[in-house]
DNA sequence: GCCCTATGGTCCGGCTCTGATCCATTGGAT
DNA sequence: ATCCAATGGATCAGAGCCGGACCATAGGGC
């Protein structure tokens, strides 16, 4: 698993994931599922979005048209119109994973294990009070989300700690990391079991952070990461 | 400096970080650059290698023909032919670099620092000995290169590194923010001093690795990046 | 000497995406 | 009531890129 031994699959590896259209589903798909945008809340207006992305605004419409067709974006016009989030996240079509390979997953995981832990180490050494602030806030929705929407507030929350970082590169390396755990999570069942415990882990990087102690809020990361990688091996292997 | 306070800045960045032939010139030089190949070898056919890329052979072979204009490559025809690259560097033209950011530099080495930290302590972790191995060749080279290559060498050797964690999507993160150092390395001179101190913490990060000694590995790399950070940030600030 | 193969060199039809322009809709400001 | 501004809706010419086909060149095997 993992190096074949030819080094130059890394530079020689695809430039496109995929086509305009698809790509742009993926942002905003992104967008929603980490939380970023909120139930009801506004999208940029399509030309604003359209430049941000770097596309078309031909083709960010029909990305936006499919997401809003699939429920998850109402389209309103006029003064005050726009893209708005829907609440109803669309029935999850059960589609079970197509043979994910064990070098897949433990990519994904080790990837994100450095990307985490390497973040809210440099979180903790941080002296960016503001942004340590947002956290408290973070961490409350979190505490308090219902089960179906809690994903998206886990996300948002450590996407935010990563943010605390101070790196806006290590903060979309992230996001990438924790959209594909998010996949993966999908095939697997939540007990809320589990929503407490993350819960109180959460509350420990937190504090380590706020503390600045970078070596508790490594520790406690670690940990926190530990339980869902252990539960996905045992889900997907 | 660092987030700006705008969550959605992380999803709604570009998708395209320019067109393809740009993306293909870049990839190819990195594969130069970072020492995946080296001088003399040949490229894999423009067929294969277009395929790889996920780009038609029309804009790789312009992409292709533009860096053997620039003195990179050398293309050959006929049965045994190819593309193959020159030993001689072509001269870099002294563009100074336009007016980098304090948060820029800080983004690029806030990501160098978790994801090199990181992924030598996963290495250090693993039982890759095939990949173990290669390291100490890569130290040897390292060693041994002439200064107008060591920049090169260097690079595969921490690419190297990096493969050992075994996670094909850190080595390609680890390659890009690679080049992101390198490219301002190129701004500030390089003293021969640095590279026996460069070359001992080197053989300390292979050793440590060796050995399975995570906090060992972590210490001497932390240590190893903190030279360049300082360096570049006194150089160009 | 002939042919076969692996490579680079060239061209063309068609698809995707862009950039720009104009239209349609809504609600607030005057 | 009228106008205006901010938004989504629609269309088109052209650039960029792709996939495939074919040609040109060199070396090795027969």
């Amino acid at each position: 698993m993992g190096g074949t031994g030819d080094p130059t699959g890394v530079a020689f590896r695809p430039i496109r994931s995929g086509n305009a259209f698809e790509e742009c589903v993926e942002r905003v798909l992104s967008a929603l599922k980490l939380g970023l945008v909120g139930t009801g809340e506004r999208l940029p207006a399509e030309r604003d979005l359209a430049a941000r992305l770097g596309v078309s605004r031909v083709t960010l419409r029909e990305a936006l048209r499919s997401l809003a067709d699939a429920g998850w974006l109402e389209v309103r016009r006029g003064r005050h119109g726009g893209t708005f989030v829907l609440d109803r996240a669309p029935t999850a079509p059960g589609r079970s994973r197509p043979a994910l390979s064990a070098a897949e997953l433990e990519d994904t995981l080790v990837l994100r294990q450095v990307l985490e832990v390497g973040a809210v180490e440099a979180a903790a050494t941080s002296t960016r009070i503001e942004a340590k602030a947002r956290l408290r806030e973070a961490l409350a929705e979190c505490a308090c989300a219902q089960v179906q929407h809690y994903r998206r507030a886990d996300s948002r929350l450590h996407l935010d700690i990563t943010e605390v970082a101070g790196s806006p590169s290590l903060v979309a390396a992230a996001a990438d990391v924790r959209m594909r755990v998010n996949d993966l999570l999908d095939a697997i069942p939540l007990v809320g079991r589990n929503l407490a415990h993350s819960n109180q882990q959460h509350q420990r990087i937190v504090r380590a952070i706020g503390r600045s102690q970078p070596a508790a809020a490594r520790a406690a990361m670690q940990e926190h990461l530990e339980g869902t990688a252990a539960l996905l091996r045992g889900f997907l292997l």
